[in-house]
Formats: structure tokens, sequence, C-alpha cells
DNA sequence: CTTTGCATGTAACATGTTACATGATTCA
DNA sequence: TGAATCATGTAACATGTTACATGCAAAG
């Protein structure tokens, strides 16, 4: 099973938007995608290359790529395709789940920095989703499905703090 | 910066419970971290060998590992460092965003998919919740929490697709 | 006696980041 | 004229997965 990078898929997306150069491409990653979704540089140049050779995108006289009907083909297949689950790796459940290992201090002000980021990201997505009520094209709903999504995530993570702190606390005191 | 590897952490937390050798080591990160954790053998191997040449574990006679002082004391350092936030790449999102290059039903069923996949990581974590109940180690009030944080997330996401499926249909019947 | 589990490891590959090198253009 | 932005790319490195090779021991 071979998993296909979602870098392909990525780029594809950005350039069935709009052309663009290999710089604008990432551009327009951090400017729509920005809020779950990254690309480096050292990844965007190799793949457009790839996909030139490949004939799903081409370049005119000025550097810019554009999606050719053969790329708009695969962007369809590849989106299809479901998410590939990727494997659980949740760096803050590994400190939680080895906190007998770390002093109460310590645990605290991981829990506290973990409410703080996730009140900044949902103050964040509150902003986008702000921005996307003046927005008319249709497309819009998808957009703010993408912001909902980080909303609810947001919530859930500063619910879980919340229950969290109640729950350390309770042991302390037992 | 270097990105420490979270390799690290988990082998030095399994064995901080109890000596094991390195595929004692899979099987346990597989069942105490199984839910929000995952390791394969490619890592583990070279891993503890290198602990091994750093002095934070050594091997005995059978092969088994255990840790030293030295590598409790690098447990607890590592565990107080922030968990690195990972560069977010939501494959899920990524085919929202793009969803106007789907068809309606292949949009429907990604929603299905995801939402069948949440209900079922739900219902396992509550069996695991209920396992814990029995438990009277001092340490299960953490195992609890990363359960919880499943928990919450679970339901975000189920909650997340009622409300997307609604702004869709609403989108079409439009 | 054969399947399952225990056990160790390596090699090839895929993916991705970071740092570096280089240069043009635009704007203050 | 100097800083910022646009632009392209590569090389070194880090991380991690998958597939393969090998062999022993226990259980049925």
């Amino acid at each position: 099973m071979s998993r296909r990078s979602q870098t392909r898929l990525s780029v594809l997306g950005a350039l069935a938007t709009e052309p663009a150069t290999g710089y604008g491409v990432r551009r327009a990653i951090i400017e729509t995608l920005g809020h779950f979704w990254h690309e480096s540089f050292g990844q965007i140049y190799p793949t457009l290359a790839a996909l030139e050779e490949e004939g799903l995108v081409e370049r005119d006289s000025q550097g810019r790529f554009s999606i050719t009907d053969q790329g708009r083909a695969e962007l369809t297949a590849m989106l299809a395709e479901p998410p590939e689950p990727q494997p659980p790796r949740n760096g803050l459940l590994l400190r939680i789940f080895f906190a007998p290992h770390l002093s109460r201090k310590q645990a605290r002000a991981l829990l506290d920095a973990t409410a703080d980021a996730a009140k900044n990201k949902l103050a964040e997505l509150e902003a986008i989703e702000r921005g996307l009520d003046d927005e008319t094209r249709s497309e819009a709903v998808f957009w703010r499905a993408t912001v909902r999504y980080g909303v609810h995530h947001a919530r859930a993570t500063i619910a879980w703090v919340d229950e969290t702190r109640a729950l350390f606390e309770a042991r302390r005191s037992r």
C-alpha cells in the first residue's frame, strides 16, 4: 500500500483554484489552508517538478504553473480516496500518561499551556469564521466547514483541560 | 531547534514502568498507549541501542532492558519539555476544503466514513474507560485523562459531522 | 508437527524539515 | 540605497514505515 504523498494533493488543489508560481503555491496554501495544513519549499518544488513530468500541471513562459485536464482528473481521484489515517502520535497524551514522573507543578503547567494554545487557536478560528460571513462564493460553505472542525476540536480540548484539572485536584486532596 | 525524537520518550516511559525486551516494549506500548500512540520495530530497536550507548538504559543477561537513574532523569527532563506542536496536516480537511471537485455523493461518503470511524473510536474508548473503573493504582487517574481526551475529541468529530451535513444540505436546497 | 507467539534486527524506501545559496524586483 | 518580498532550488538531515530475513519456544 503506497502512502501517496498528500503534498501532491494540496499542490494540485491549490493550482486548481488559481495558477501560480511555486512561491505562490506556498503562499496560497498558507493563506487558505494555513489553519490545518502546511507545506515547505523543500516539498513544493520537487513536487511541482514531478507533477509537470507526469503531465498533471504545466509551466508557462513566466514560470507560472497551471493544472491540466489530466491533473483535474487526478485531483478528483485523490480526493475521493479516504484520507489515510495517520498513525496516532499525540505528544501531549504521552506526557499526561507519564505524568507520575513529573512534579505537580510541571503537570499543571502542561495543562495550562494546552488550554492557552487551544484558546488562542479558537480565537483565531472565530476571526476567520467572521471573515467568511462576507464571503459570497459558493465554495465558502466548505471553507466554513474546515474552520468549524477546528472550532469543535479546540473547544473539546478546553473542556478536557477543565475536566482534567478537576480530576487531578480530586486526586490531590484524596 | 532539534526536534527530539518522541520515540525516545515513549520507550523510556515504557521502561520506567517495567523492564522489558525490545519486543516487550512494543507490546507494552500497544497495550497501554495504543489508543494514542504507535511505534514500529524499525524504530524501537535502533532507539534502544542508542539509549543503551548513552547509558540511559541497560541490558541484562536475558536481553531485558531496564532504565537507569540517568535514564529517569532524562525521562523527567523530556516530559517537562512542551510537546512540540506537530505541523498541522489534516487529510480530512484537505478533502473537505477541495470538496467542490467531488460529487455530492463522494462528499457525503467522506462525512459518513468520518462519523463511523469516530463512533467506533468512541465505543472503544468508553470500553477502556469502564475497564479503568476497577483500577486501583494511583496512576490510573492519568490513564483516564488520556482516554477522556479521546472521548472529547471523538464527540467533537461526531458533532462536527452532524453540523456539516446540515450545512451542506442547506446549500443543496438553496 | 505445525501454528502461533516471542524475539532481533536490517535495508530500502518515503516523507518531510531546515539550512543554505542565489538572484531579481519592488518599495520606502 | 537598503530592506523586504518574490522567486527557485539543493543538500543534509531526521523521522518513520514496510518488508524482509532469521530463529527459538510453547501450545494445540
